[in-house]
DNA sequence: AGCCGGATCCGCT
DNA sequence: GCGGATCCGGCTT
């Protein structure tokens, strides 16, 4: 569960990306200005930019100096429904408004100066960060992770990830799980190369 | 200083 | 199912 922002999202599909040994990863050549969140310390948001348009959030997950992260990639929005379609305003359904890593980023407002934020899962009480006089649920309290249901092991599903290319697209990286049956899932797409336009020549 | 491709989404066919 | 949008990071020259 992530909840904040006034939106609460049950997280339905991710993929992990184990460090710098991954080629799938964004730390694979090492530590550089935006990925520079992967190698600090478990519990942070890293957030990045992509495609021009798009943010998606990754859960750091590995002892600083390691650059072990987890993204985001769907989820059920289980409260703060009137709100999440408001920033989704293209969503056609509930189950849309956070199917992919950049909805998901959207419906809980989640901005590329959240990168590096703490989501306070690791018991610690959080950057002076009480929920507040407005009370958890409302706009602008803070992002943070929490235990939900556990999900039945038989409903966990493990496949190659999503839109990742070369080797680390391959089976060789089976590391996207989704939970069997749920509509937030997002569908799967092998990589594909995008043909870039043809050049042209503007006249003088 | 330039180039290339990207952990995507949306609208149209 | 497909192509366009749109711009930044990181690598090459």
């Amino acid at each position: 569960m992530l909840h904040g922002r006034g939106v609460a999202v049950r997280l339905t599909e991710v993929e992990a990306y184990l460090g710098e040994r991954d080629p799938g990863s964004h730390a694979f050549r090492g530590r550089t200005r935006r990925n520079a969140v992967m190698f600090g310390p478990p519990g942070r948001l890293y957030v990045y930019f992509t495609y021009g348009m798009h943010v998606c959030a990754n859960v750091v997950c590995s002892p600083e100096g390691e650059a072990t992260a987890v993204l985001l990639r769907a989820g059920e929005v289980v409260a703060g429904h009137e709100l999440a379609r408001r920033r989704r305003t293209t969503s056609r359904s509930d189950a849309d408004l956070a199917r992919g890593p950049a909805r998901l980023c959207v419906a809980l407002g989640i901005r590329l100066d959240d990168d590096g934020a703490d989501l306070g899962i690791a018991g610690e009480p959080g950057p002076s960060g009480e929920p507040g006089p407005s009370g958890a649920g409302a706009p602008g309290d803070r992002l943070r992770l929490e235990p939900g249901e556990p999900v039945a092991p038989a409903r966990i599903r493990q496949g190659p990830r999503t839109g990742v290319s070369g080797e680390g697209g391959s089976a060789a990286y089976p590391w996207r799980f989704w939970i069997e049956g749920q509509p937030s899932v997002s569908p799967y797409r092998a990589h594909t190369p995008r043909r870039r336009p043809a050049a042209v020549r503007r006249p003088s």
